[in-house]
DNA sequence: CGTATTTCAGCTGTACTGAGATAC
DNA sequence: CGTATCTCAGTAGAGCTGAAATAC
């Protein structure tokens, strides 16, 4: 009934933070979507692609071409994984790191400002809420092709 | 404190709910975006450029070149505004009103699954909360400057 | 064998910046 | 006068599709 003034209040307030976002990371010449990938891997020192893909909600293809800017950038680096011939691990770099880390405190009161009109309780919930509302989870060439194994596995129970 | 949280959440619903809507609207060959004017357009029967791209969340110039695609499909038309010589009003077409609602119907179930994993309640605040946490609202050059007036304005009380 | 990961080429729509014309 | 609305040109990154190479 108020799926739709649901979702466009989720792409307001989406936008809205994208912008703000933006605004802050592009002192440092990074993109509020690249800033999300350093984040990333600032708590995951090394990832291959796809599992960088899936934790940004990205797209395998579309990480790919923002993991070449950023390292052109000198920002993150990419090295055979030592476990799967395929794939390719992520890592920042220490520029990368130095970046992540003096954007992340310049957006720390951003984030503050995200959850200031929200009591704790009401940020909580609005996490909650937002996790539920984000299932299943679309991430093109990858959870699609996940989901029907999961789906597979569920109906095999 | 869980801000981030709340960002990385927030990020995924809304790009997992642009990807499930898309793959529906592009069926008639009508982007996500581009179908957020057009349900903008039939639920306000004409509107200036300047006013669809603040409820759309969308920078007039880039919603300009939006309009200019749309207008090319013939879903939409721009005439001149009987009140303001500077401004355009747009409006949809019959063709863009028949598309609209033909994927209206189509995206029903995809609203209705939106808010299925949420009680009514749960819905009704999570909306509470976006509308919050998109406060400021900010959308270039239409709310910054425009910000600058309220505040003003709040600051002369 | 089939599947998974990455690469590559190519494409489109989005989102801007900056400038200018015109009307309020 | 200053401001607001829109147009236009240009740019960049994001988000894909489809196909191929390679490794599991």
């Amino acid at each position: 009934m108020n799926g739709h003034e649901v979702a466009l209040a989720l792409r307001t307030a989406y936008l809205s933070m994208h912008r703000r976002t933006n605004a802050i990371t592009m002192s440092a010449g990074v993109t509020a979507d690249q800033f999300v990938v350093l984040s990333a891997l600032a708590h995951n020192r090394a990832l291959t692609q796809r599992a960088l893909a899936e934790r940004t909600s990205s797209d395998p293809n579309t990480l790919r071409a923002m993991l070449i800017l950023l390292e052109r950038e000198g920002l993150i680096q990419r090295l055979p994984s030592p476990t799967d011939g395929r794939a390719r691990t992520v890592a920042l770099t220490i520029k990368g790191n130095r970046t992540f880390q003096k954007l992340w405190t310049q957006s720390e009161s951003l984030r503050a400002e995200l959850v200031s009109s929200l009591t704790k309780r009401e940020s909580a919930q609005l996490l909650r809420l937002l996790q539920q509302l984000s299932e299943p989870a679309v991430t093109p060439r990858s959870s699609a092709s996940r989901r029907t194994h999961v789906v597979a596995e569920a109906g095999a129970q």
